[in-house]
DNA sequence: CAATTTGGATGATTATTATCATCCTTCATT
DNA sequence: AATGAAGGATGATAATAATCATCCAAATTG
């Protein structure tokens, strides 16, 4: 129909990569095509070129985009030091493991949804997902020698319970994979000096 | 061309499963085929309904034949108590947590390659995954009072560091990963009462 | 206000897909 | 040897995919 603003262009951009984000987590990366997100997005498959170069370069910001709603919406206190900061780690991990997260594959960490199909893509969606994965590690890494390391094993450990808690059968199983995955990194944080579920509750 | 006898047809039976499972792992369930699946097979792609009844049944199948091969691999002295079965757990996380398993997914764990896609799979494929979890979790499990939780929490951390080290864009990454994988799994045996890493080597 | 630009829609194209019908060939059985 | 059964090949079908060419209408520019 109409030729638009430039705002609405950047609105309508904004919404075929939230759609996109969403529905590629949702469904996985071939199950949502194109015209699937355009259509989620209000629009139809024709105009997604004027957008976005390739799927591929979608799949790429979608997850970028994703992993960054992530990171801001927990974010709050990260860039303190100290208790503030072991704060913020505690409240992001509570929230990472929780059955809402399980539940809302859609709004959930792109790395959990994504991360294997990401690993096979390649090129730039593997390069947004692997720094994805750097930033969520070092946002919690504890603040030590070693804390690098922790923060990636932590990361690990999140994202793979996650995807476990999906995969069960049964709401007891998953339950229970909630509850190993939060004691496991409350262990680990034990550790690395203090117990970040725990603390946050 | 030919009508095999039963030993025949078991083994081309077998052929597809082999190849269905290392290709949905290497490609991801939607990018193989099955064209794709019955050519690595030797065979063409008509005869595939002769022995399976859909695409989603192999997939189940292919998955409960992954999860079989990786059990039964490393299971020597699993159902042994005591030493025995602490060194079995022990090799078997060594070896999850390897470049070796990082660099072959064709040939590794399903869950690390393809948990995320069975989730969303449901029915008989998410069926078949946590059927597979549940096993692996059990076997690594101490025997202790919550030794399975125990074995979900490092089941998830085993799966998860494997997705991350392949998703890593650089090697020095994923070697920092298995690394802090390993370390993780150290600590998370400690607290069980001896280190599964550790005492491997 | 006229001209140009350009988001977005419509529709085509080419490729690939899962699934199935049909046929051929050979093994097992009589 | 003749017959029937069935594994596998060939080819068709129908749906869906990504990508692109073309067109339309409005908004910005002059």
């Amino acid at each position: 129909m109409p030729r638009m603003s430039a705002a609405e262009k950047q609105k309508s951009h904004d919404r075929i990569l939230d759609a996109a984000a969403r529905l590629f987590r949702e469904r996985g990366i071939e199950a949502a095509s194109i015209a699937d997100v355009m259509h989620a997005a209000g629009l139809t498959h024709g105009g997604f070129y004027k957008h976005f170069s390739s799927k591929q370069a979608l799949v790429a910001e979608a997850f970028r985009h994703a992993a960054g709603e992530l990171l801001s919406g927990a974010g709050a206190g990260a860039d303190a030091g100290g208790a503030a900061r072991a704060g913020a780690q505690a409240r992001f991990i509570a929230r990472y493991l929780s059955p809402d997260h399980v539940a809302d594959t859609g709004q959930g960490c792109p790395v959990a949804a994504l991360g294997a199909d990401a690993a096979r893509h390649g090129g730039a969606v593997q390069a947004e997902a692997s720094r994805a994965v750097a930033r969520m590690a070092a946002f919690l890494a504890p603040d030590e020698p070693d804390g690098e390391d922790r923060g990636l094993a932590l990361m690990a450990l999140l994202a793979g319970t996650v995807t476990l808690a999906r995969l069960a059968d049964t709401p007891e199983l998953a339950a229970r994979v909630i509850a190993a995955g939060r004691r496991a990194a409350g262990i680990l944080g034990k550790e690395a000096g203090e117990d970040p579920v725990e603390t946050a509750v």
